[in-house]
DNA sequence: GGAGCAAATATGTATAGACAATTAAATCGA
DNA sequence: TCGATTTAATTGTCTATACATATTTGCTCC
């Protein structure tokens, strides 16, 4: 293995003092100075480093008052719900989707008012059904979805593909399968769901709204954090 | 508002190239000495802005090669799971806990091994049940766990507030209550539960391990991002 | 045409110095 | 003693330059 950068070695043993508790929350950091001299290189590099340790948050500085360790966060946490295509595939399952409806027009839904599609449809890992989901998008931000061909290819993963998006909310809760939810899915009635709406937004236009519903037992979301940052 | 320093400005308008869609993923940003000549500054405060963009995922650097817009991420989430006491307080609801059981032991749990403090118990909102938690604490790791009183303060709220984490990861998903779970929470059995599982981690050593189960109609997680970053 | 090598290009890292901005602490005055 | 003012410590930003390093491109030589 190579050398890292100075920067980068000052930045990790700092880290570590933090990560290992050694310096507890509110410790005062060596000043750039100090460590300048510490590792006998320009203050310019020693800056980057600390930099780097404030911008991810595990130090604060103030000018005059130095740095510090910052208190813990409230917990924050990175949740990855990759493409479900890609997720179903990466576990080594086949994926489908099916598409079950598709009406094209005007919504009066507060979050995502004027021209949308609508589809419904059904994600199946392995042949068996995984998810039920139901999506707006605004035919006013994304026109090409107006076109693309959503029998094969399930909106979400042409959304991904076509569109960045800037933002976007993620409601997560607990429900009991509908009767008819329940014959979509082929689960019986009651059973519980993970109910996910993810709303979208690309420059504070609303792009998409997308209700899924899981079949429980099928799947979990895996929210993982790293303080040592990625 | 006080002007932005120059680094700022250059890696703002770079982004709002790419948020708005004018530069597509894949596109070739211009280089360094490029931007140099065309904001009139030295090669490091572009260098500044680009590496800002690079380390926030937003374009990709190599040597040669060039910075490009990168590709759409996986979407990625920041899930911000407060502290259960400190939330149902923002909300303007009371708080409250009650301490069910509590059991220094040793444990043989694959992912808690050794000496832990286990403990149940109810948090209550407005006086009403919300979730059923369970945990293990190793003692190994959190000494003063055994002898803080849990009657009053939540672990949970007690960890945050004593033992820095490093790492923590969320499993989510939607369970039936059991009938021991529904009579805890006074809902039905079988009524729709949240489940969250959360594992966290002080420099690879586990700190906790919590199982909270939420009732379903009075909890929801919200996940926000924005690609602008915080 | 293909393999290998050289050169050009773009970013990565670092230096030494300068001045600006912020703010904690010390000093001074009423 | 309290409040206002000055001082000084510390980080923030920027310049101009230098050399290192990776990687594409193109050239040369079989």
């Amino acid at each position: 293995m190579t050398a890292p950068p100075l920067n980068e070695r000052i930045r990790r043993e700092i880290e570590a003092q933090i990560l290992s508790g050694t310096w507890p929350p509110g410790t005062k950091v060596p000043g750039e100075v100090a460590l300048m001299a510490q590792y006998g290189c320009a203050r310019m590099t020693v800056n980057k480093a600390l930099s780097a340790l404030a911008g991810a948050g595990l130090v604060t500085r103030k000018r005059r008052a130095g740095t510090i360790v910052a208190h813990p966060r409230a917990q924050s946490m990175v949740l990855e719900i990759t493409d479900l295509a890609r997720e179903v595939k990466a576990r080594g399952q086949t994926y489908e989707w099916r598409l079950l409806r598709r009406t094209q027009r005007r919504s009066d839904h507060p979050e995502m008012p004027g021209n949308v599609l609508e589809t419904e449809g059904v994600h199946y890992a392995d042949h068996a059904p995984l998810a039920f989901e139901h999506r707006l998008i605004s035919a006013a931000q994304v026109p090409g979805i107006l076109t693309a061909d959503l029998t094969i290819t399930a909106p979400g993963t042409w959304l991904l593909a076509h569109v960045p998006w800037t933002e976007a909310e993620n409601r997560i809760t607990a429900t009991a399968a509908s009767p008819a939810l329940a014959k979509a899915l082929g689960i019986a009635p009651g059973d519980p769901c993970l109910t996910v709406t993810r709303r979208t937004w690309r420059a504070a236009a609303p792009v998409t709204l997308v209700t899924q519903q899981f079949i429980a037992k099928r799947h979990e979301l895996i929210a993982r954090f790293g303080a040592t940052e990625a």
